[in-house]
DNA sequence: ATAACATATTAATAATCCCTAATATAAGGA
DNA sequence: TCCTTATATTAGGGATTATTAATATGTTAT
């Protein structure tokens, strides 16, 4: 694999890996909804929601529509939906090692 | 979901977003390996790679065995071959957007 | 045009992560 | 045992990331 793909692959990943954004996409993965419908739902600030969304989009992960005054977002397509159950599958396997993974380095902190 | 399981998802994510740790896990996708091989693989240093080595084990990630003095590390099941799979067809997605992406929060810097 | 609501942007700080360098531990062979 | 090779651990600092607070932009309705 080349390196400029191998540094695409980890911004990638690195857009899933962070707890608001993660609530950001499960919010989000059956339904689109508006900025204010996922605040509600995360309760995280709009300021922080807002910056995430933004990251999100422009990575491609997810897409948004403005209707009015308010602006929708949802998932690109099916294969975000079956990644993001790909995580769930894996984690039925090593859910157990992750939660009591106390390695200091990071992910490990995972 | 229960915030435990969110929190232990994104450790669980962590292990996959970062560079060195992708490398490692592609470097023994479909063979089990030395820590030396890998080492020699990928380039990185052996304190990094060993670092990251035991925090990929400690997530369940990958599993070790140790014959004589070596150590040999292979991915624990399919659900891990998979995934990594899984990135590839969503980076076929989603490739372009994540490169040119140049957002300064995290994950935007996905 | 102004007010009210919805969303985005900016700047700055606090927290986290990952690398390097040095050292430690463990195993096998001479 | 001593030396060599293989791997792990620790500490520290530089770089990156996420949050908050404040402000800006854009849309609709009055």
């Amino acid at each position: 694999m080349l390196t400029a793909d191998l540094d695409t692959k980890v911004k990638l990943i690195h857009g899933f890996s962070n707890k608001t954004r993660l609530q950001i996409l499960e919010s989000i993965k059956e339904d689109e909804k508006t900025v204010s419908q996922i605040v509600t739902d995360i309760g995280a600030s709009q300021s922080s929601i807002s910056q995430h969304l933004a990251c999100l989009k422009d990575c491609g992960i997810i897409i948004g529509r403005q209707q009015g005054k308010y602006i929708y977002y949802a998932l690109r397509n099916q294969n975000m939906r079956d990644l993001l159950s790909m995580f769930d599958t894996v984690l039925e396997d090593v859910g157990e090692n992750v939660a009591s993974c106390e390695n200091h380095i990071e992910g490990c902190d995972v």
